[in-house]
DNA sequence: CCGACGTTTCGGCGCGGGCCGAAGCGTCCG
DNA sequence: CGGACGCTTCGGCCCGCGCCGAAACGTCGG
């Protein structure tokens, strides 16, 4: 037996640094243009074509037409997990240079998404506050009495694992992702508690959004 | 910012063939020689020990000299929790092809380590009966009477996560893993219970085992 | 219908890296 | 002490692949 050729052929996919740094930018959970991303990773237009068609192939990502348009987005959250797990191991990188960047990185610290889920401080934030009202265990399982708690927000269960821990990478520390991770990101997004920040992945708690904490019994 | 350059370093370890093969022998949780994964993987010993030498610098394997062999071994269970991650993404091999290579694969569907704990039917034949016996939840988390369980099997919690769920590749369910998964797994071989089929990752429980595990209330 | 634009295909360049064999070094054992 | 053995280092080969620019195609908007 020689094994382990699949596991190869993945690995490849993500063995390069411009077909990585397109992963990472679709960690946002969003759909990205071609061009966006050739930009972003500061390719050609025609070097980006090809990384992306062998990251569908893959089956890394998922792509969908829209007239002279080419969307891709991460094929799901089977994805976004493989990528978490993979950067909580490689760590993130070092090196976040120049004012602008600096300011930046700052706002990713304080809060953003984790492809369908809250991360950062925000994140940590939240998991706690779930963890002082018993709606989850110190390692992140869903109680029964946290079940109605959510299902009370509009949760329903799915064959999608309802919580699984997502280590932040700049906390270092685990925070809620699953099924139930995502329901209450996304309740949070619809409510207007939460709001991205101009266009990237970092988004901050709205004025109505700590009200709306409060009165759940979560703290900001 | 471009990013995930730590990713794609950790990513192109893995990304060819013979590294692959290395780390999935080792993923049977023992120390191999040099030479042992040479022949494993079909290249000459030369090439191994360049491969050898970059899996330890990034940090996926430790050595361990002794006398004129260079053991060496995955660096800890986050390695082995990054390699199950990517396989059960990349799916098995496909393939198992002689007969020789049929029985073999055969009795590692029956049961083999999945580096510290058990896989395969007998991994999940003690998934079933800790859920029976109300030790895990249906998630595998530990459950506060299944902590007691365990307590009285010797288990000391530590700083490693107690419970994780590990999907099995062959059954295509998660099994337990974890610092209680990796307990129990050395107690079964501790008692006897059970057994390394030759020099293989496969795994049988003996008459013993049997025994054992109806006085704990497990079915095989 | 024409020009702008997003994307794709193709050819070609250059580098990185996987492989081997030969040679050398340290260890073990008779 | 000498030969066998496990491992490593080095040189060299060659294939794969990431990159680009040029050219072509389809779509959109005026």
């Amino acid at each position: 037996m020689v094994g382990m050729e699949a596991l190869a052929q993945v690995a490849a996919l993500l063995a390069d640094k411009t077909r990585a740094a397109f992963c990472g930018a679709l960690l946002d959970g969003r759909a990205w243009t071609a061009t966006e991303l050739a930009t972003h990773a500061r390719v050609a237009p025609s070097t980006a074509s090809e990384h992306l068609t062998r990251l569908i192939e893959g089956g890394l990502l998922v792509e969908h037409r829209q007239g002279r348009h080419r969307y891709v987005s991460l094929a799901g959250p089977h994805v976004a997990e493989l990528l978490e797990t993979m950067t909580a191991f490689a760590g993130p990188d070092p090196k976040p240079r120049g004012l602008r960047a600096t300011s930046a990185s700052e706002a990713m610290a304080r809060g953003r998404t984790c492809y369908d889920h809250l991360a950062g401080k925000l994140g940590i934030a939240l998991k706690t506050g779930l963890l002082d009202l018993g709606v989850v265990t110190d390692e992140l399982a869903i109680t029964p009495p946290g079940l109605v708690w959510l299902e009370e927000l509009g949760f329903e269960p799915s064959k999608r694992q309802v919580s699984r821990a997502c280590l932040d990478w700049t906390e270092r520390v685990p925070h809620l992702a699953g099924a139930a991770g995502a329901h209450l990101c996304q309740v949070f997004f619809e409510r207007g508690w939460t709001k991205r920040i101009g266009t990237t992945r970092a988004v901050a708690l709205t004025p109505a959004g700590e009200q709306g904490w409060r009165e759940l019994g979560l703290t900001a």
